[in-house]
DNA sequence: AAGACGAAAGTGGTTGA
DNA sequence: TCAACAACTTTCGTCTT
């Protein structure tokens, strides 16, 4: 359940309690509560062979989001037995279908449909399930909640993946879901604010460290490049150096940082496109690492070495 | 000629009165 | 609701390699 979360939030630690008859994790050192009403997944029973398993096992498959009805459908029957009715019934019978029929539809239509988007998308930007099923729980409260209205339902699925992936830490950028959707990206960030904000769910702020490995795997670098860039960043961090800026513009100068220190030189446009941003971001960035955390010497250190050799 | 640098003006979003 | 403002972008001219 809570395993997208080591650190408390509030003051850092990673001494959390986790209670599950309260369903609550709670940091041990500032009381931060981190999670409550968390489900329990575990059994409270246990078989020891095939016939107690059938007995005490009293569910089915697992509900999933990225079925419209949760893989858990309703129906009204077939036509068989309704002719054994008086007209009055059957005619009762019919009207009741019809309107079963109506209002499932009505919801689960969209949903329908915009399952099947969501899924495209997804598949397209590779992202593990369980950001799918998480995107998929997102939009489906958006939909009972009315918030598609006057949205595009293409955007509201954007939106949802891309707060989904913020979940995860797995980030990915307003730019690829916006190539993978065909939405505006603008539209994208829009409609993530306004669900996130409507729907009451608390996103971490995304960390710089998370888009590391992926630019370095564009960028074809070595790891110990992206180890360095990584300590650049902690230590930018610990600078505070990174809050209120773009988490991107950051990750990008510092991994431009490790590649000058490990002599893999990448110019500032080629980390900038695959980044997102624009030079002069990085520039700034840059300038803002060297400055603060007097990298230039160690710098100035590597480019001795290298022209020693 | 390409890349790095920096200034200046513009853009979209947040904030606080 | 509007103005101030912070971050970022775009554009462009200059400097360095």
């Amino acid at each position: 359940m809570s395993k997208y979360i080591k650190k408390c939030p509030e003051c850092g630690s990673i001494n959390l309690i986790v209670n599950k008859d309260k369903g609550e994790i709670i940091c041990k050192d500032c009381g931060f509560v981190i999670e409550e009403r968390m489900i329990d997944f575990s059994q409270e029973w246990r078989e020891f062979d095939s016939e107690q398993g059938e007995k005490r096992r009293r569910t089915g498959a697992p509900m999933t989001y990225t079925k419209f009805d949760r893989g858990l459908g309703t129906d009204m029957g077939g036509m068989s037995d309704v002719y054994q009715l008086q007209s009055k019934e059957r005619n009762k019978y019919f009207r009741l279908r019809k309107w079963h029929h109506r209002v499932s539809t009505a919801i689960e239509r969209n949903l329908k449909l915009a399952l099947a988007e969501l899924k495209r998308v997804s598949s397209f930007l590779k992202l593990p399930p369980a950001v799918e099923e998480e995107a998929a729980r997102i939009y489906t409260m958006a939909v009972q909640r009315g918030l598609v209205r006057g949205r595009s339902m293409e955007s509201v699925v954007a939106g949802a993946l891309y707060a989904s992936c913020r979940r995860h830490e797995v980030p990915r950028t307003l730019d690829e879901i916006s190539e993978a959707s065909g939405i505006d990206k603008k539209e994208i960030g829009r409609t993530y604010r306004f669900i996130t904000r409507e729907l009451g769910i608390r996103i971490l702020p995304s960390n710089p460290v998370d888009y590391i490995p992926r630019f370095v795997a564009s960028l074809k670098l070595s790891p110990e490049t992206q180890t360095r860039a990584v300590e650049i960043l902690e230590k930018a961090q610990k600078a505070e150096l990174t809050s209120g800026r773009g988490p991107t513009g950051i990750a990008a100068a510092s991994l431009y940082v490790a590649t000058l220190i490990n002599n893999e030189k990448r110019t500032q446009r080629e980390v900038a496109d695959v980044a997102g941003v624009t030079e002069v971001t990085i520039r700034n960035r840059y300038k803002e690492l060297l400055r603060e955390l007097k990298l230039s010497k160690e710098i100035k250190k590597k480019l001795e070495e290298a022209i020693e050799k």
